[in-house]
Formats: C-alpha cells, sequence, structure tokens
DNA sequence: CCAGAGTTTGAGCAAATGCCCAACCAGTGA
DNA sequence: TCACTGGTTGGGCATTTGCTCAAACTCTGG
C-alpha cells in the first residue's frame, strides 16, 4: 500500500478521488490516506484550486434555453450558449468557462486536423482552465494577439500556453506586441517571416474563440496598460465601444481607424466570416461592445449568461 | 425574475449551478432563488441524485498509470484504465463508472457513424449514468442480452434504454430472454426477423462494452433470478467461473457447454475479437471471471480499480 | 364537505467542513 | 552553532451542510 513517493500532485488526485467521486468525507479520506483531518481537507481543497475537479452540469434551464434560441435567430448566430446568470457582480468568466469549454471541446473531439485560433482575456483563460483532456487528432492553435504589453512585460491571461500545454497540440503564438510604439515598427514586425506565418494561419482557422473588451473607463485594454489614458480617450472620441482581439470597434461593429489603432498588432477578425467566430463574454459593462460585434457580424457564435442575454435581446 | 413555471428539474438545476458552478453556499442560493435554506438544500441534493451533477478528475495519478501499461502489456490489451481504488467494499461500480463514461464518450465523439454494443449488469448501468450527452454523430446502440427474466419480469439495469435515452441514439434492444425455458423456445427466438437482425448488428459492432459476472454463490446471473440454484450448480460442476452477457466460462475462458448454457439467449462474444470489446469491472469476488475472460482474450480493453489491477498483475 | 394517504415544508440538531493561529520543521546565511 | 525565513502541521472554533421529525398541505374518493 505505501507507495514510494507519491507526488504532491498524486496525493491531491486521490485525495480528491476519493472525496468528490467515491464520496467519503474528509475524516474518512484522512483514514484511508493515512494523515490527519486537515491535511485531508487540504488536498481536497488543493485538487479543486490545481483544477483537477471538474464540474459540470447536464440539465439545459428551460429558460436559457429559449434565450439561445432567441438570441441565435436575432443575430443569426451558428451557435448561442446560455448559462444561468451568477448573482449580481460576480465574476462573469467563470459562469461562462464550463459552457466554452465544452463548445471547444466539441471541436476538439473532431476528427480530422483543425486549426483554431483563440484571442486572449479572462473569459478565454477561464475557459482553458476547464477545457478537459482529449487526446485526439493533430490540431493546432493560434493566438490572434500577444499578451506582452509595450514594456515587455506580459499580462496574466496567456492563454495560447495554457491551451497548448493541457492539450498537448502544436501552438503558434503572436510574436507582434499588443501595441508597438510606431506604425513602422509594427511594420517591421509584420515583414517577419514567422509572423506571417501566423496571421495566414489565423485567416484560415476553422474556429476561433475570442472575448469581446468594453472600451470605457473600465476598459481591459487600459486596465492590463497597454494602452495610455491618452490613447483610451482617443479611441471613445472616435467612437470606440469595445474591442474584439485589440481592434476598436464602434456601436455598428466597425472597425475604427486612428492613429493608436494603427499601432495595433494583432490579427483582425474580418466581419461576416463563414467559419465559426465564438465571442465569451457576459456583464453589465461588456453589453455595449457585444451588441456591437453582433451587428457588425465579428462574431457569429456566443457564449454568455442568462441575464446578459435577457439585456441583449431586451 | 419570476419565471413563468419553471419545472421542478429546473428548478434542481439552477440550485445545482449556483451551488457547484457559481461556489454559493446553500444560503446564497437560498436567496438568489427566494426559497427556503432547506428547499435550497433539497434541490441541489436532487440535481446530483438526478445525475444532472457530473464531477471528473483531469490528473491521473502515476501509479495508476503504471498499472494501466503493466496491464495492457501483460493481457495485450487495446486499452487499460485503472481508476483509484475506494477503501475496501465500497460499491465498485460507481468507481469505474466515470472512467468507464469517458471511454464511451471519447467513440461518441467519433464523427463517422459506430454501432456501439452493451451489455448488462451494476457496471454498465452506472458507467450510463455517467454519460454525458454529445450531441454527434448518428451512431447505432445494440443490446447483447436482455433483462427479461423467464417469468418475463425485467431486472433493473436496462442499459441499453438509458443510453438511448440520453443519447438519443436509435437503438436495438435484444429481445431473446435472458433464459428460455426449452432449447426449442430459444431457437424459435433466434428464428425472428429483427433478432436476426440485431445478432448481426450485434456481430458487426465497432466496439463492445460489458460487464463481467462471477459464477459463484453471488453470481448476478443467480442473485438477480436469470437461473436456478440447480443450474448455477450445474454451471459450477462444469467448471464455469465468470460469465459475459450471459456466457459462461472457464478459468482459461472458454465458453462451457451444458443444458443450462444452451438455454442462454445472448450474443456470444467470440474470441480474439479485433474490433474493441472492453471489459468494465473491479473486485475481488470477480478476479476469477476477470482473469478468465483476459486470458480467453473475450476482451481486449479493461477499465477497472487500482486493487483489482494489482491483484490480477500480482 | 370531509377523511385519509401521500407528499412537501421548515425547525432543530448533529455531523462535516473551512479557516485562523500558534507551534513546528527544514533550509540558509552569518 | 544559532537565529531567521518560508512553509507545513494540527488544534480549536465558526460556519455550513445533511438529516430527522412533526406539522401543513395537496390530491383523491366518498
Amino acid at each position: 500500500m505505501a507507495d514510494p513517493d507519491p507526488t504532491p500532485q498524486d496525493e491531491a488526485a486521490r485525495a480528491g478521488w476519493l472525496y468528490y467521486v467515491g464520496g467519503l468525507t474528509q475524516d474518512q479520506v484522512a483514514t484511508e490516506l493515512g494523515v490527519s483531518r486537515q491535511r485531508a481537507q487540504r488536498l481536497v481543497a488543493r485538487a479543486m484550486a490545481d483544477g483537477l475537479v471538474h464540474v459540470r452540469l447536464e440539465h439545459k434551464i428551460s429558460a436559457c434555453l429559449d434565450l439561445e434560441a432567441a438570441l441565435a435567430k436575432r443575430f443569426d448566430l451558428h451557435l448561442a450558449r446560455v448559462v444561468p446568470a451568477l448573482p449580481e457582480g460576480m465574476d462573469t468568466a467563470t459562469a461562462t468557462a464550463p459552457a466554452a469549454a465544452q463548445v471547444l471541446e466539441r471541436y476538439l473531439a473532431q476528427s480530422d486536423p483543425l486549426v483554431i485560433a483563440f484571442g486572449t482575456g479572462r473569459a478565454l483563460s477561464a475557459m482553458a482552465a476547464e477545457v478537459m483532456r482529449t487526446p485526439h487528432a493533430q490540431h493546432r492553435i493560434v493566438s490572434l494577439i500577444s499578451n506582452i504589453a509595450p514594456d515587455g512585460s506580459a499580462s496574466f491571461y496567456d492563454v495560447i500556453m495554457r491551451m497548448a500545454d493541457k492539450l498537448q497540440l502544436p501552438h503558434y503564438p503572436m510574436l507582434v506586441p499588443v501595441i508597438t510604439d510606431t506604425v513602422a515598427e509594427r511594420a517591421l514586425f509584420n515583414a517577419l517571416r514567422p509572423v506571417q506565418a501566423v496571421m495566414q494561419l489565423a485567416d484560415q482557422a476553422d474556429v476561433t474563440f475570442v472575448g469581446i473588451g468594453q472600451i470605457n473607463d473600465d476598459a481591459p485594454l487600459y486596465k492590463d496598460g497597454f494602452i495610455t489614458r491618452a490613447q483610451l480617450d482617443e479611441l471613445l472620441a472616435a467612437g470606440a465601444v469595445g474591442e474584439i482581439v485589440g481592434g476598436a470597434i464602434d456601436a455598428q461593429g466597425r472597425y475604427i481607424d486612428t492613429p493608436t489603432t494603427r499601432l495595433i498588432g494583432s490579427f483582425r477578425i474580418p466581419a461576416g466570416r463563414d467559419k465559426p467566430v465564438i465571442g465569451i463574454a457576459a456583464g453589465k459593462s461588456k453589453l455595449a461592445a457585444m451588441r456591437a460585434a453582433l451587428t457588425g457580424r465579428l462574431i457569429n457564435g456566443l457564449v454568455t449568461d442568462e441575464s446578459t442575454a435577457r439585456a441583449l435581446l431586451g
């Protein structure tokens, strides 16, 4: 019974197994593993924190189903997914994450190799955490936008790396910084061979997952230090209400063009794509941006929550 | 906020969502839903009991991985899956179920249509409960053995119906009773057109899932009233140690032939099949039967638990 | 309108859980 | 060797959860 050296994660997994699958109490888990009750509790908590444990709900609440149908019809979407709302002010990313992960997994399960493109942001990051193994085909995953700020620092949400790590797939990170200092510098990056390869791959992606950013005082682009206050103001003045993988859009979902937008180094998603482009976003603050992205047909699939769905329709 | 008529199951799902995905306490769930704490607790419990909530572990414990490799090598298996053992005497079916469901889901995700065959029993039944809906291709599912006792009553574990119901797939139940009264009666059944269709389908199944039954005083076949004490004794006397979809086998995994076995109305799985035949079983009492099935090459895939795996290898 | 069976409800309570804190332990640098 | 820092351990306690039980409620048949 005495394993020589069960790694800490192994122990956590075992504790989590006994607790969640076996339905033992933490006391029983402790006895079984020969550790104290507290340690068992910590192992179980750790299994959860490390993302070893995944919880999903099977049943679709009819109210949500109705909203999905309504969204799909209203905005002519390939796919609409609505999850029950968490109480006001709760983290919306964790709410959408399991549903988004499920959508992604459906593509991952496809047997012919796909190119799958990802944006960044909290929603995508949460999705990455929720995705489960799929030992299948050789898909390729490509990033539409880097997470490198102009000062060279990286923001947290490195979606593509987390994803590649988890799924063991060949991946193509975006090399161009989110925003460069001059147009010339950006052109320099774009001329690079590997950058062109990534852009080309992004262009032919079989399915694309993006977050949707609001452009206002809480704009992620600004909060995370990618653009300055002045640049934010410039975008606002030009009528920007939202942003998709860095591309600022107005209320009609048209890309806007200002000195700042010309410095952005991400792949620009074309309007009205045939292939699925799935937006993952929820929350009051993102409403205007989401409406814009939907009307501009920049996305043709949506994962959101109940209250956001209602607001979009009402 | 006030939905007109949320079905009871909707409410349960919503409560489960808030509790498990949202991480709220039952008190908060109660407030959110506008019900008493007790009702919230009951809804959450119900969501679990109704199988709406699915919990899975991502991490593979290295000890189990080692056992999988060893099993695959020793018995030349296509697939071996070993889950951590639950403490002595705990229900083994619930332990293997999530892993088995995951294996099945992998096949379900395949895009070209498959024929999937199922046996019966507690292990398969538990697996059925754990499977999550995969909205994909038009597979067909076929039953290898009915659950009808000679007196016309059905045992609980109606795997194929549960599965078909859950996955919305066309299904082909086995019509022949598990055991008939006379050989002539059995022949009568087998001559029926639909029966022959089912048998043929079973024969060409792309993947087969079966439980493994022990033949001893606790034999499921006997316990569930399919065979009499006299018939059990007859099988034992003929050297039976186990049974796969009703077919009694000796310690070497060869089908045995007695008056009783000639009355059995199930599909007989041939030895040494190429296509995957996955056995799902665990527990001390099943050891001899499992060893027999493995050595006789009646199965070429196995889902079991840690202690059983160790015992099989040791 | 009422009696009765079966179900649902909420109060109360015991068990289980999460978390804080002080004690302890291992490794490091003086 | 010793003091110190960072991390781990288990005791104790507040919160949360599961469960029992009696009361209330609903549905049915007289």
